[in-house]
DNA sequence: CGACGTCTAGATAGATCGCTCTACTGATAG
DNA sequence: CTATCAGTAGAGCGATCTATCTAGACGTCG
C-alpha cells in the first residue's frame, strides 16, 4: 500500500516510508525501489539524502524509529496515574494497535534487530543503542516510582523484552494472547516489587 | 562458514544448512546459492527434493527446527530435579550457547517468524504452529508439576516469550544480561505460583 | 543387455537487487 | 541577466536472486 502524498520534505517521507516497511518486512525484505514508491520520491533522492546508501538510511531509521517509539510509550506512562497502570496500558495499547493494523505494527526495530545481529555490525550497534536508551528511560521511571537502582534496571529489561517477546507470538498467530498474558504478569511483578520494597 | 562435508543424505544436509542460515540471517537474508554451498549440494537438488522451491523448503525447515529445539529444551527439563530448576537451566543453557556461538544461535525460528508475519502466509502459519506446539508441551510439563490448567497456559506463554524477547536483546547487544534477568524472573514467577497454589 | 526412475550437477533465464550516472528544475547570489 | 547549487527525476549497470531446464550418473528392474 503506497503511502499517498504525505506532507513533509522528501527526506522525511523517505524516512517515514522506510520505517513503516522495516517494521513489517525487515531490512533485507525491504527494497529501495519500494521505499521510493511508498515515499513518492525519486530514486536518486535516496542517495542524495543518504550518501551511505541503504545502510546509512537504515541506521538513521533505526535511531529515529527508536526515539519516536520511546516517546510514544513514555506518553502512555505520563497519562497513567501510577507506574503499574502505565505498564498495563502500554501492553493493552500495543495489543490494540496490533489488532487495528492487521498485526503489522508492533516494535519498529525488532525484526531488523534480529536480521542484522549476525550480518551487519553498523546496524546491529544502532539497534543495541536504541534498546539501551529504552532501558535507561524505563529505569528513570521505575526509580522515580521508588524502586531501587539495581532492581530498576532488572525490571526495565524484564518488561521491555517481555513486550518484545509477546510481539513475536502475536504477529505469528494473529492473536493478542501473548500481550495480554505479558501485560498482566509485568504489572503483577512491578506491583509486587513496590509492595515488598516500599519507597526509599 | 561452509559446513564441511556432513554425513547424511543431500536432502538432510540441505535442511540442516538452511536451518543454520535461517537462525542467523533469516528467510530473506538467506539465498539458495548459499544454502547449497553450505550443504555441499548441487543447486538442482534443492528443487528436486523441494518442488515448492524456497517457500516449501522454508516450511519444512521451520517445522523441523521447531521440533528439534523443542526436544532440546525438553531434554533440559528432563535432566532437572524440578520444574523451577528446569526453567532456570533452560535460560542459563541458552545464554551459554549464545556465548559460545558468537551470539548467533538463539531461537531457530524467531527471526523468520517476524520477517514473514506480514508477507508470507504459509510461512507465518508454520511459525504459529511451532509456537503452539511449544506452548502445549510446556503446559503439559507445568500441569504435571501441579499447576492448574488455565494458569499453566498463561505461564507457558509467559516463559516462552520472555525467552524469545531476551534473545532479541542478547543478540543485539552481544551480552547475556537479558537472559539472566529473564531466567531469574521466570523461575521466581513459577516458584510463586507453586507456593501460592500448591498441588491439585 | 536395455529401460526406467531417482538423484546429482550445473548452465541459464528472467526478474530484481543496490547503486551510479547524467540530465533537469527551481531558487538564490552576484 | 548568468552562475551556482540543492534537490528532483529516472535510465541503466553489474551483481544476485529464485526458478527452470537439460544432461549425466547410478542403481534396479524386466
Amino acid at each position: 500500500m503506497p503511502t499517498p502524498d504525505q506532507p513533509g520534505t522528501t527526506r522525511e517521507r523517505i524516512l517515514d516510508a522506510t520505517a513503516a516497511l522495516f517494521m513489517r518486512y525487515g531490512y533485507t525484505g525491504t527494497g529501495l525501489k519500494q521505499i521510493v514508491a511508498d515515499a513518492n520520491a525519486p530514486f536518486g533522492s535516496v542517495y542524495h539524502h543518504f550518501p551511505g546508501g541503504k545502510q546509512a538510511l537504515g541506521v538513521e531509521v533505526i535511531h529515529r524509529s527508536g526515539a519516536m517509539y520511546g516517546e510514544l510509550v513514555m506518553s502512555v506512562f505520563d497519562a497513567a496515574p501510577d507506574i503499574v497502570t502505565g505498564v498495563r496500558d502500554c501492553f493493552a495499547g500495543a495489543a490494540e494497535v496490533l489488532r487495528t493494523t492487521d498485526y503489522a505494527d508492533a516494535c519498529p526495530i525488532e525484526t531488523v534487530a534480529l536480521e542484522v545481529a549476525s550480518s551487519n555490525e553498523q546496524l546491529r550497534l544502532a539497534t543495541a543503542d536504541v534498546f539501551e536508551r529504552w532501558i535507561i528511560e524505563a529505569v528513570t521511571r521505575f526509580r522515580a516510582a521508588g524502586i531501587e537502582a539495581d532492581c530498576a534496571r532488572e525490571l526495565a529489561v524484564f518488561v521491555i523484552f517481555l513486550l518484545e517477546g509477546a510481539f513475536v507470538h502475536c504477529r505469528a498467530t494473529r492473536t493478542t494472547e501473548a500481550l495480554e498474558v505479558a501485560g498482566k504478569r509485568a504489572a503483577f511483578v512491578i506491583e509486587s516489587e513496590l509492595r515488598e520494597r516500599p519507597a526509599r
